[in-house]
RNA sequence: UGAGGUAUGGUGUAAUGGUAGCACUACAGAUUUUGGUUCUGCCUGCCCAGGUUCGAAUCCUGGUACCUCAACCA
């Protein structure tokens, strides 16, 4: 026990020896979304080690909104992440702005410009771009690039009035063009943007760019500990130089390999194309990885947890199993989801011939059979019945266990029954099972006596119509084995491609149209409201519940 | 042909010079009033080649593969 927790991944290691070096006197680390998006699985990992590991060694953590492209930026998203990070469980120190900073960026930008270090450049985009070179060519200086600090602030001061257009000049770090690392030839700083900022408004028409910001930004909030994906990693050098040709606190920037899910779409730009074309009904579409997607969907912040804590944090690239994910989420949820019987739409009727007539038998059954002693619900039961379809199968192969022709099956919580004969319709479609039950097999009356199979059943009597609104699981539960891998999210829209994974038993939490969360125990069923505005042809599918759920 | 990063079963992650462990998955079996859960068993691994050493996943040398960087995105 106590060797496992002394397990350390590298961060927790370079923190521990930090702080046992005096090095730092306590950590303090930042989340830095951009408000572009909705927070995602991807984001759930980082998350857990940006707040997990200042929690863990008693920090804290500021949450920062990288803001510098105001026209990519909605308070929408603001508000939203915030939401998201509180249903994870996590609470920031500070909540931050990187337009918060602007006045100070700009202030060390005129300075640079004093130094000799930043110059204005009036080449075109393709002209930049020509000049850069390539990887393993070094990039050729910009006829602009000798500009007297003089006029390069008199140039400056007039772009930050808004003398130009966007794009007709650029302020770019003076380095070196034939830098064998790209982000050190001449990096662009600010870039000439009329464009309304969701917090400055319309105050500033330039913006700083992320490299220029983000370190400066750690430094202003004394951030210890600047954790974040590994394609970052190139920038360090670049991170490092503005800290110390500035001259302020030295802020630290690690990385770690960011999440990979299988089948599983992990691009804000993807997942902002699939709600923009209204190829889903928005960012909390159940079918979406988002945060408030799975949460939607029953995930719970507890599973997530669970799961950020088992996949291990690393440099090596990583592309996890969403079967680890779905393990997760049973294992907490099975523990205390509750359940209720259901069965889904185009259900068969069962009747049974020996029932005496009238007769109701009402049962208490386990919220959750894990804890028999817990609560219970009611549940009635009488001669007439409903099952679900999946539950009979006429022709059924030896290893079906349920309900098939003079076959016997035990109805949860109540009776065994046996089928003996087939009502079918005109088109030879099976509408009645009539069937007998075996008194003597009443649970907790004499021995009892086991079949293989066991189904659920509702009481037409009793059955109560939920109109449910959420689907469930049709993306993540599609059966693996039908789809490539690397799912695109081309193939995610090809309903074709979506195999819904029937009987998968799991608990799974659903919601009806005031909110209310009900809780399955199959999932399998997915279900939509008629006033579903979903193109998607395999949601256009309106499904009524029968429940034998009865509040109270 | 540049710079940076990473290599351990199918996937992910430990072992820091001393028996390659754990989890998920797959498979097999037991239990089961959910084909769930639980339990048991089981297959599969140190990128390659040299070297140092009594002993190497670990140290050294040389290869190889993969990822990231050439947005006025972050």
């Amino acid at each position: 026990m106590e060797e496992e927790a002394r397990k350390l991944n590298f961060l927790e290691e370079i923190i521990e020896d930090d702080l046992k070096s005096g090095k730092v006197e306590s950590i303090l680390t930042r989340f830095p979304p951009e408000p572009n998006g909705y927070l995602h699985l991807g984001h759930a990992k980082s998350l857990c080690i940006n707040f997990g590991l200042a929690q863990k060694y008693g920090g804290k953590t500021n949450l920062r909104y990288d803001d510098t492209n105001p026209t990519k930026e909605d308070t929408e998203y603001v508000d939203a992440i915030k939401e998201d990070i509180k249903w994870r469980g996590f609470q920031w120190e500070k909540e931050c702005y990187a337009s918060d900073y602007f006045d100070q960026l700009y202030e060390w930008a005129e300075w640079m410009i004093q130094q000799g270090l930043a110059y204005v450049d009036d080449q075109t985009q393709e002209q930049m771009r020509e000049n850069r070179g390539t990887v393993d060519t070094p990039g050729k200086n910009s006829p602009w690039r000798d500009r007297t600090p003089e006029e390069n602030l008199k140039l400056f001061r007039e772009v930050r009035d808004g003398k130009y257009a966007d794009g007709e000049k650029v302020r770019r770090a003076k380095i070196d063009m034939a830098h064998p690392k790209m982000e050190f030839r001449d990096p662009i700083m600010y870039r000439i943007k009329h464009a309304h900022h969701h917090r400055t408004g319309d105050k500033w028409c330039i913006y700083p760019m992320y490299d220029y910001t983000h370190g400066q930004s750690d430094s202003i909030e004394h951030i210890t500990h600047s954790i974040c994906t590994l394609e970052f990693d190139v920038h360090r050098p670049l991170y490092d130089w503005y800290i110390k040709t500035l001259g302020i606190y030295p802020s630290h920037q690690y990385e770690f390999a960011r999440l990979n899910l299988t089948y599983t779409l992990m691009s804000k730009r993807k997942l902002l194309e699939l709600v923009q074309k209204g190829l889903v009904a928005g960012w909390d579409d159940p079918r979406m990885p988002t945060l408030c997607g799975v949460r939607r969907r029953g995930y719970t912040a507890e599973a997530l947890k669970m799961f950020c804590e088992k996949i291990g944090v690393s440099k090596r690239d990583q592309l996890m199993d969403i079967q680890l994910l779905e393990w997760c989420v049973r294992q907490d949820l099975n523990a205390r989801a509750n359940r209720y019987m259901v069965v889904s739409d185009d259900p068969i009727k069962v009747t049974l011939t020996n029932w005496p007539a009238g007769q109701v038998e009402w049962y208490d059954c386990p919220l959750n059979p894990a804890d028999p002693e817990g609560a219970k619900r009611k549940v009635p039961f009488t001669g007439e019945l409903l099952i679900d379809r999946a539950d009979f199968m006429e022709d059924a192969p030896n290893k079906f266990f349920r309900l098939k022709p003079d076959g016997e099956v035990r109805l949860k919580y109540t009776y065994i029954i046996k089928c003996n004969e087939l009502v079918k319709d005109a088109e030879g479609k099976v509408i009645e099972l009539k069937c007998t039950y075996d008194p003597s097999t009443k649970p907790g009356s004499g021995e009892w006596r086991s079949v293989k199979g066991t189904i659920h059943w509702v009481s037409t009597a009793y059955a109560k119509e939920l109109e449910l609104r959420q689907y469930d699981r049709l993306f993540t539960l599609a059966d693996m084995s039908q789809v490539p891998e690397y799912m695109d999210y081309k193939d995610f829209l090809n309903p074709e491609s979506l195999v819904i994974a029937k009987g998968y038993a799991e608990p799974a939490l659903l919601e009806d149209k005031s909110g209310i969360a009900v809780q399955f125990e199959r999932v399998g069923y997915y279900i939509i409201d008629k006033d579903s505005t979903s193109e998607h042809p395999v949601f256009n599918k309106t499904t009524a519940l029968k429940d034998s759920y009865r509040p109270e």
